[in-house]
DNA sequence: AAGGAACCCAACCGCCACCGA
DNA sequence: GTCGGTGGCGGTTGGGTTCCT
C-alpha cells in the first residue's frame, strides 16, 4: 500500500537521515548520479527504500537548494501562482528556483494560510497584511508590503500605468506547451526614470534602480534581446553600471531618452492568459485584466529586483547572495487570490485595484 | 523555571501517470 | 489490453523547537 516494491523488498529504515547516510547518499548520486531510485539504496549502502532516498536528495541534498527563510518576492511569487495554479505546489516551485515542492507548501501551510485563515481572503490584501512597519522598522516580514493608495512615506515609485519594466521573453519552450506557467522574463531592469519625480529625494533610489545613460541600445541588443534556449532561469545578462559621481540630471536626462528610446524596441511579453496550457490545451482562462496585473507582478518580481538591474551570469535567480542583499524591491499589481481554500486547485483570479510595493529600505529575508 | 500550546518542517503515505514488457 | 515497476505529486503526520503563560 503506497510502498514501491523496493520498499517491501528489505528491511528498511525510517524516520530522520543521519548525517552519515546523507553523506553516502551525496558521495553516491554525485559520483554515479542517480539513475534508477530503487536501485540506489542499495548500491549507495543505505538501509532506505529508494523513493526515501530521491525525496532526500531533492528535498534536502540537492547542491542548488536555496536554504533560509523565504524572501518577500518569492513569497508574492507563491501566492500569485497560487491563485492560479491552485495547490499544484510542484509548478509553483518550478518558478522558485532553489525551492522545492515541499518547501513551497510548508510555507504555504505554516505562513501564508494561516494569514489567510485569519483574515478571510486575499481579496484585500492590505487587511491581511496591513501596514504594520515604517521604513525603520527593523523586523521586516511579510507585513511589510504597502498598498499604493495608502500612501505611505518612501513608496517605490510603481505604477502600472508606467512601463516600469519592458518584458522581452516570449518564447514558447517545451514546459509551456506542456501545460507549464511560464513566468521566467528575461527582464532587464529599467525603472521608468520619469517616475523619480514622483519620490523621495533619497538619492539611494537612484544609485539603486537608475539605467546608466551609458548603457545604450547596442548594448542592449547584445545582452537583452538575445534570446538564449538554454533551460537557465534567466538568461539576461544586463548592466547597467551607474557611477555614483556622475551628475544627476544629466544622467537622468539621458536615462529617461535611453528608457523612451527603449520602450520603442522591446517586444512584449506574450499575455498570461495566452500562456496557460493544459493538457488538453488552454485549461485555465485568466482574464485579461488580472493577466496584465499577473504579469506585471511576476516581471516586477523577479529579476528586477536587482538593484542595479543586474542579473548574474550563472545563478540568475539563484543568486543566493545577491538576494540577500537586495534592499529595494518592486511589488506592484497583486491581483486576489479567491483560493483561500487549499483544496482548490481550479481557482481563477479576480480582479484587484490594490497595488503594493516594497519598503526599499527593509531586508529582504522573509523574518527577521 | 516548568509545562503546555503552537508552530515548523522533514519525512512518509497514498495515489496517479507513464512506460516497457 | 494488462500488469508490474517507477517517478512524481499533493496530503498528512509526528517529532523537534519555539513561544507563551
Amino acid at each position: 500500500m503506497g510502498h514501491h516494491t523496493c520498499c517491501n523488498k528489505q528491511k528498511v529504515k525510517r524516520g530522520l537521515w543521519s548525517p552519515e547516510e546523507d553523506e553516502k547518499l551525496i558521495k553516491y548520486i554525485t559520483t554515479y548520479g542517480h539513475g534508477c531510485w530503487s536501485s540506489v539504496p542499495k548500491l549507495a549502502g543505505l538501509q532506505r527504500c529508494g523513493k526515501s532516498c530521491r525525496l532526500r536528495w531533492i528535498n534536502y541534498l540537492r547542491p542548488d537548494l536555496k536554504r533560509g527563510s523565504f524572501s518577500h518576492q518569492e513569497a508574492a511569487l507563491i501566492i500569485e501562482l497560487h491563485s492560479i495554479l491552485g495547490n499544484r505546489w510542484a509548478q509553483i516551485a518550478k518558478h522558485l528556483p532553489g525551492r522545492t515542492d515541499n518547501e513551497v507548501k510548508n510555507f504555504w501551510n505554516s505562513s501564508i494560510k494561516k494569514k489567510l485563515l485569519s483574515h478571510g481572503t486575499l481579496s484585500d490584501f492590505s487587511m491581511i497584511f496591513p501596514n504594520s512597519l515604517t521604513t525603520t522598522n527593523p523586523n521586516p516580514s511579510f507585513e511589510n508590503f504597502y498598498p499604493l493608495n495608502s500612501t505611505p512615506i518612501n513608496l517605490m515609485p510603481i505604477s502600472t500605468n508606467s512601463p516600469l519594466i519592458l518584458q522581452v521573453d516570449h518564447q514558447m519552450n517545451n514546459n509551456q506547451l506542456n501545460g507549464d506557467l511560464n513566468l521566467n522574463p528575461v527582464v532587464p531592469s529599467l525603472i521608468n526614470p520619469l517616475s523619480f519625480d514622483s519620490i523621495s529625494n533619497d538619492p539611494t533610489w537612484f544609485n539603486f534602480n537608475y539605467p546608466h545613460p551609458q548603457h545604450d541600445l547596442d548594448n542592449y541588443n547584445q545582452n537583452v534581446l538575445k534570446q538564449d534556449n538554454s533551460d537557465s532561469m534567466l538568461t539576461s545578462n544586463i548592466s547597467f553600471n551607474y557611477t555614483n559621481g556622475e551628475n544627476f540630471m544629466d544622467s537622468r536626462n539621458a536615462a529617461i531618452k535611453t528608457h523612451q528610446d527603449l520602450l520603442m524596441q522591446v517586444p512584449l511579453l506574450p499575455k498570461l492568459s495566452e500562456k496557460i496550457k493544459g493538457n488538453g490545451g488552454i485549461v485555465e482562462s485568466i482574464p485579461p485584466a488580472a493577466s496584465q496585473q499577473i504579469e506585471s507582478m511576476v516581471v516586477n518580481s523577479l529579476p528586477c529586483t536587482f538593484p542595479n538591474g543586474y542579473i548574474h551570469p550563472h545563478y540568475g535567480m539563484n543568486g543566493v547572495h545577491e538576494m540577500e542583499q537586495i534592499e529595494c524591491m518592486h511589488m506592484s499589481s497583486f491581483p486576489s487570490s479567491s483560493s483561500s481554500s487549499p483544496s482548490s486547485s481550479k481557482s481563477s483570479p479576480s480582479s484587484c485595484n490594490t497595488q503594493f510595493v516594497m519598503n526599499p529600505n527593509l531586508h529582504t529575508s522573509w523574518d527577521s
